[in-house]
DNA sequence: GTGGTCTAGACCACT
DNA sequence: GTGGTCTAGACCACA
């Protein structure tokens, strides 16, 4: 999968590597087993640097998308116990309905940005 | 209004500050025209600096939800250019996106939890 | 004649009163000879401050546009002595064709807004 | 290349040091892609307050000609949104044209005083 | 009294 | 080592 950073962009490359991993979950192009590459290996591939890469497997750890083996590295293995992540749901999208709101953005408008995103990634 | 802050929060203290005033707004607490409470006076209310404060709002007149009036300080003005907004939260839903479809969090239960947050606050 | 003063702009008041008083100058709607509105009635006229109204009034006979005479006021009397005013705009046009250079905006384009602006005010 | 900062001038250090930086854009001493020094060296080389610095360079991040690169400090890059900009010029220039007017200095002088700077950087 | 500017010094997140 | 955040305290321009 190909992993594309912005280093223009105000993300902290850790979190968009974050993000494109969970993408690439999302989208099939990582199953459950696999392993991702090594942080050394991704660090060199994407010209980053080795510890960013690690932060990335954390957080990813952190939020239970992967598991770290001694052996094969991070290896993606998704934890699904819903009720908690959607609590977490909840207050990532709290702040965003506020300036929805604020902005005059109605219910509709961002029900169907979501419907608009499932689409465009074949979810 | 009460602002409250959470000083052992990861989130930086003007931001919450922003998204607090940002839900105020949503929840007509603060009305378009209204004053903001002086740098000074809101940072001794709640015990941060000044400087805080004042970058807290300097945000918010960057993001479109004050203007400063020379002579009354921050004013609540709302810029409701929507086209703009609509580009924002697509790049700020897209990664909850991913996150949901990985823990098996499907579109209805996305849209019920936006739902739930206008109900709960009356939107 | 009318005087526009803009409360959500970042230009402080008494530059924003200076300039409209210039451009009263420059459309003829104030001759050499006029007296100004007193502070007092001007402030009252615009809702603002008579300090602010004192400084516009003070910064224009600096700038050479008004004499104070102690029973008349702010008297229009214009300054023409071309040469300091040429480097004066030298300094302020320098970094304005700094910006367009910077912006990709053309000699040509800088004159035509120029010539725009004499346009529409008739100069 | 070198950076004047005038300490007795009435322009704030921040806008001094901005100015400076686009000059050097426009004269080609500054190329897009290249960093401009961190925000302590700059400090340090100049002899004033980090924090100025960082609001030079935040000031132009938002008047589009420099990006921050997590990696890199600030970047220079020019954001070359024409329409927007001539707006902008014509704000600026428009007070400058009513002080022309008054002063008796022409149409022609004005664009003179323009050719002469483009002719005196070479632009 | 208000925000704007500047300085100084500190800690932290990110790379 | 970089910028981001926060605090503290000061002076000034503006109203």
């Amino acid at each position: 999968m190909l992993i594309e950073i912005d280093f223009n962009s105000d993300e902290a490359l850790y979190l968009q590597l974050r993000n494109q991993i969970i993408l690439g979950i999302a989208t099939n192009t990582y199953h459950e087993g696999d392993a991702l590459p090594s942080v050394r290996a991704l660090a060199d591939e994407i010209g980053i640097n080795m510890h960013t890469v690690n932060k990335a497997y954390s957080v990813l750890r952190e939020d239970g998308y992967v598991k770290v083996d001694r052996r094969r590295g991070a290896v993606i293995a998704v934890d699904r116990e819903k009720k908690e992540h959607l609590n977490r749901f909840w207050e990532v999208l709290a702040p965003v309905v506020f300036e929805a709101v604020c902005k005059d953005v109605s219910k509709q408008e961002l029900h169907k940005i979501i419907d608009d995103i499932y689409d465009k990634y074949n979810f």
